[in-house]
DNA sequence: ATGAAAGCGCTAACAC
DNA sequence: GTGTTAGCGCTTTCAT
């Protein structure tokens, strides 16, 4: 049965162009070192075998990696697809593949993710755990492989790329308030992700200044549509005088699903319901009503989330030493209808 | 500087357990063949060194790979980010990761992705190109490195997965003549992509099979908002005695571009002109008005396409025959908002 | 400028 | 049931 196949090798290309495997390997790695004749008979060999490089090979021998390892909650959240865009951009054009995974949000893949890594041996990691990954990606720097953190600019142990979400949360809380809401709903994962805590403190703290302001936090599990929905049932279930009139969203996802569970309920918004997202991903501003949001640079934040992880990699194999940097981000405030009192 | 560090090794996981590294290997491997208290020592001395397969190693010298590449022309459409996540669940499951990468829709970024998943001698490759990519595509499968297409079930050179455009084409035709309209446009990148081109071939289809319905078709580069814009653009510089009435976008991205060009000039869909997109994304539900759409079942097709993937892994590595296997499935018309006559 | 040779970490065939 | 060994394809030092 099917012979075992060896793949075209520096061995070939070596026979073929009578020299040896060493000066083929100067030909790919150091081809000034090469006479000019040489050289060219060495690529016509590479041309004419169709060989191409075996990058397992490579890595094995060399010990490093071209290969960088990215891990998100949910790709077909567009916030993390355009980070990962951002990033892979940047690291295309330097020559390095970006290997991205999905965790679905569930902590137990995170760490089955990582531990792939690991063992692919990537040359570091870009992540934007959910669960409690931190461990592993210590684990992971004693390795001596670099960990960008995604979204979270604000942990002195590694470094990362993320925006100001308690600022984030602060514009969106004035711009209710200044829209003349008192009663004001928070919701989004307050307890499980610290990005969300951080836009919720900022939220709160812009209703506090204001007397008579209340604020009302529903707890989501999970950052999608569905929690959106489920979060507008429960909104819907309180008696007018005590059902808020705004709704502060901590992730675009969200508060569709929080517009739909209005919308599904007869409700007008923003005339009973004013509602505002976080991410301003592409689809908030054609939604059923046209959503505002706080805008994060997220092309520009996975571009310097590879930057920083060049840099870092650069770094650990030159000095040997770990840098831990972090790029914070500035929140903007996007108002479209979803907020706009007639 | 910086000493290259080994990283732990089999070679020091035996020598704590006191065992060779072929014993090691088999703990691993063929764990059957290990005595019980040898496999406990050398699973305990795996964890304190905290070793790792190196999957480098175990992929050069076994010969297999359990990284599967998948191409795709760009991942913020959910349609992508939804048979990236089928595919990689089904594959997650079974101990292989998924490697994708995005092309931009640039045909000559498909071509060096490929390049790239040749060097990593990955297993096999999934791929939804939107150039001419077939004669590398040929070249992975004489490399013994099966291709699975997406959102391509008709090509005999290739197994792939795909519903039937053509149907598909049909069933948003004939649902626009149903709702009384005449003149109708086509919008996508009809010369591009062979499935554009068959959802345009079904619609044709359905409106020649009425007389004096006629189909004005809008070409377009791409296939994103933008391209829908454009496309609005051009519909609004027609005299409204010969302006179509309805349109069918190639895909629900193109659509909401579409759908934003009508209402920022002023027109309101349904009324003034009807809509009907393709893929049925999620989004599509949520939109300014709720968007018709031709649904296909794009999870399952993921997971199809790696199921498919698998099975020729497995086929080529023990008979060594290539299989071409293709699965067509049915996309149906979903009706919303956007294409009911009042 | 080129060649010879060692070895990265692992698997698998074979010997004991 | 366990040990020994060859070698996957490459990079890199050291001779020449």
């Amino acid at each position: 049965m099917a012979d075992r196949q060896r793949s075209v090798s520096t061995k070939d290309v070596a026979a073929l162009a009578g020299v040896s495997i060493g000066t083929v390997s100067n030909v790919l790695n150091a081809p000034h070192k090469v006479a000019e004749a040489t050289r060219l008979r060495v690529n016509g060999a590479i041309r004419e075998l169709g060989w191409e490089r075996n990058e397992n090979a490579r890595q094995l021998r060399a010990g490093r990696s071209n290969t960088i390892g990215m891990l998100v909650p949910n790709l077909y959240n567009p916030h993390f697809a355009e980070l990962f865009h951002g990033a892979e951009e940047f690291l295309y054009e330097r020559g390095f593949i970006v290997n991205v995974s999905n965790a679905n949000e569930l902590p137990e893949r995170e760490e089955l993710i990582l531990d792939q890594f690991r063992r692919q041996r990537v040359g570091g990691v870009m992540m934007a755990p959910v669960g409690a990954a931190m461990a592993s990606a210590a684990n992971l720097m004693e390795r001596q492989i670099p960990v960008v953190l995604l979204d979270e600019a604000n942990n002195s142990e590694f470094s990362g790329v993320g925006s100001d979400n308690f600022t984030g949360g602060l514009l969106a809380g004035h711009h209710l308030i200044d829209q003349g809401h008192h009663r004001i709903a928070f919701v989004g994962a307050s307890e499980r992700l610290v990005q969300v805590r951080d836009r919720l403190r900022g939220c709160q703290v812009a209703v506090q200044a204001h007397p008579g302001a209340s604020l009302r936090v529903i707890s989501t599990a999970q950052m999608d549509p569905e929690a959106g929905r489920r979060a507008a049932e429960e909104v819907l279930k309180l008696d007018l005088p005590f059902r808020p009139t705004a709704v502060f969203c901590a992730s675009d996802l969200v508060a569709m699903g929080f517009l739909q569970g209005m919308t599904a309920a007869g409700l007008r918004v923003p005339e009973q319901m004013a509602i505002i997202g976080y991410d301003d991903i592409d689809f908030a501003a054609s939604a059923a009503v046209p959503l505002s949001s706080i805008r994060q640079p997220t092309h520009q934040m996975g571009r310097e989330a590879a930057s920083l992880l060049l840099g870092a990699m650069n770094a650990i194999s030159q000095t040997g030493e770990m840098p831990r940097i972090s790029k914070l981000f500035n929140p903007d405030l996007v108002v479209r209808e979803s907020t706009l009192r007639s």
